[in-house]
DNA sequence: CAGCAGCATCGATCCGCCTGCATATCAGCA
DNA sequence: TGCTGATATGCAGGCGGATCGATGCTGCTG
């Protein structure tokens, strides 16, 4: 299934501002939103976007959380489905990273028309 | 009575970017973004906004959304806790609005590697 | 080719929350 | 004062989700 918050950057969801968004709009957007509104899953983003190489391994976040590996891999998977990380699975290891600009397209969904110009995708 | 986003705009709450985040500060963080992640609520803030006077009563809210009026009640009381309503009663109507830039203050929390100048580098 | 280490999945439990119905509260009005 | 209409609150059912232990899978490595 295709990562959730692609089918909101590519063919637009309607943001939070202008005219009532509709029924399905909310939904996905909810279900977005419903990823990042878990402080455990904003502390894996958080982790993972000031490691390193920006990239970080599941043995590297489950003592930084104080979670089983089980359970963070079960937000791993719920933050990837939503389409904010990407994976690469390389030898034994599974590297999480930000997706580039995921976040900031959320964001952009949430506010108005304000005077910014960062509608262009990349 | 803080209205958690309040604790978020007045002292500093961490962005989701720069260094790890703290506990509390995902607490918090995920506390807002939870009263986002729904559908009916993001429909109501949305309904809100493009209202005439850009607020709107509760009897107001009940039809376009489809669900009864206690459950209308209910989610528009979560909205204003999480510090994104406002309620005024006039007569026997409960007018809600949209708290200013409420919305826009979490998404700069989510994107602060933009130009904004909302806080120290580090 | 065993044995081991890193991750994902499964099953189960526990808790929170969305929803509606019934009811309480409160302001305006006859 | 008593009634009516607009909201808020209590209560309860039902579903989804966060968590963990156990287990399965798969590349390293000795």
């Amino acid at each position: 299934m295709g990562t959730a918050l692609a089918e909101m950057t590519m063919p637009q969801i309607s943001p939070l501002a202008g005219e009532p968004i509709e029924r399905a709009d909310a939904e996905r957007l909810a279900g977005v939103l419903k990823a990042l509104a878990d402080p455990a899953r904003l502390r894996l983003l958080s982790l993972i976007q000031s490691a390193p190489e920006g990239e970080a391994c599941v043995c590297d976040l489950t003592a930084p959380l104080g979670l089983s590996q089980p359970t963070v891999s079960h937000h791993l998977r719920i933050l990837t489905e939503a389409g904010l990380l990407e994976r690469e699975k390389r030898g034994v290891w599974a590297y999480y990273r930000l997706v580039p600009s995921a976040i900031a397209t959320i964001a952009d969904l949430l506010t108005p028309p304000r005077k910014r110009a960062t509608k262009k995708a990349r």
